[in-house]
DNA sequence: GCGACTTTGTGCGCGCGTTCACAAACACCT
DNA sequence: AGGTGTTTGTGAACGCGCGCACAAAGTCGC
């Protein structure tokens, strides 16, 4: 695409428009559904879509969706739309998943277990190089075509594999100490299943999965959608 | 439960302060993360504490703690601070967990599996009722004490246990099929863990939780932490 | 080659959420 | 009782993100 819309200086690097401009928070957090949804068109032959199609496709408005690509640069067509390879391709790179991340992931529970086995990993970036765990039970158990090691060796583990996210899937009472020890060990991105706040120093970024949590935040609308006015009895009518 | 929360009362209930007010979004995504909090600090055997307390053990500022709650009502004391087992209590209420909800599960592969034994949903406000699979391999399987029935009955299920919310862990081929089939039953909130957009009618509740999506999220920071400037070409070094 | 049409990219206004600063309210001490 | 100290609750300012409206830029038909 460089060659396309180059009108001038050639000569230096055209490349990258608007290449490091800080990318929004809330755009960063949709870029990844807008690739599976350029993933998915792919797979079916689609060539060219239109920001229309992709917003329906990964269920947002088309609106949202060009500012959010245009933070990116400017990667479509105007009259045409955008080439799925090339901005599939494009959002990869901002993501950084040119490359496979390592991941490893301790506490292989119910939930630990699940993950070492989920093969959306491996298909999206991320290749797992570690499973620990603390339980000699578990310990030496082959979980997905590897076998589960200690946590005793973690610090071993994140150096030899470069190990660079790290996923606790641990109670809530080992968390905090996987994470100190992760951090300690040079990983700075951690994902957290336990359902617990990690505290970590500045430069380490903390992303939290709390099922239970989902699951309560539904409650409350569905409180609200069942029970129209609380109760029959006349609350008090505050006018503001 | 009913009984603690008695619908008639006693035409004087002056209980409900700012009862029916609407609530933020963003205050409800964090009431969950408080009673966790609260939860933990009352088995710990703390009886009260401070805005400032309670919001380090939850992650957040304490402002920012103080005005969630200031939309629940008054239920602070100044110069004290906050009763835990009472505050508690009152977002118990207030999330609709004063009942427990019935939840179904369908698909039941890794992630399912893990669903199905998570001890999380039933301690925090939710039962299990059913396991739904498509799979004449899995259903019939017992999985954490129920038996896995088969999809085709998915609205017998639901009608027969009053399910309330529905959790799909299936592929993300059949997700939309599934979903369907839930909303037609009756559910009006869904928790999808396939990869894909749910479309639904209004005054249905859909929310994702995507697992490749969190790393990829943070492999975008970690990228940015690894790679401070791009390549080895000679970006343009905008001085901050 | 030119006009009509389509679709992208973006400046602008608005609303929500977060943070700050401070008054109100309560406990405790003398 | 009154003064002091502590902590809550909230009005106000600020910043971010979303949606709208429209200009820019390309394609297509004739």
């Amino acid at each position: 695409m460089e060659g396309l819309n180059p009108r001038r200086a050639d000569a230096f690097v055209i490349a990258d428009p608007a290449a490091r401009r800080d990318i929004p928070d809330a755009t960063v957090a949709r870029l990844p559904e807008y690739l599976r949804a350029l993933t998915d068109l792919a797979g079916r032959g689609v060539a060219s879509v239109s920001s229309e199609e992709l917003a329906t496709e990964a269920g947002v408005r088309s609106t949202k969706l060009r500012k959010d690509l245009s933070h990116l640069g400017s990667y479509g067509v105007r009259g045409v739309g955008y080439e799925v390879d090339m901005l599939a391709h494009e959002i990869t790179r901002q993501l950084g998943l040119t490359q496979s991340w390592p991941v490893a992931i301790v506490g292989l529970g119910n939930l630990g277990h699940a993950l070492a086995a989920y093969s959306g990993f491996a298909t999206r970036g991320f290749h797992v190089v570690a499973l620990l765990d603390r339980d000699g039970e578990v310990v030496g158990q082959k979980i997905a075509g590897l076998v589960v090691g200690s946590v005793d060796d973690l610090e071993q583990v994140v150096s030899r594999h470069g190990v660079a996210i790290g996923v606790i899937a641990t109670s809530a009472s080992s968390a905090q100490d996987v994470c100190d020890r992760f951090v300690a060990a040079g990983v700075r991105s951690v994902l957290n299943f336990a359902p617990c706040v990690l505290s970590v120093p500045e430069g380490v970024d903390v992303r939290k999965v709390d099922l239970a949590t989902e699951l309560q935040i539904l409650a409350f609308h569905e409180q609200r959608k069942t029970v129209p006015a609380r109760t029959g009895l006349p609350l008090l009518e505050v006018a503001p």
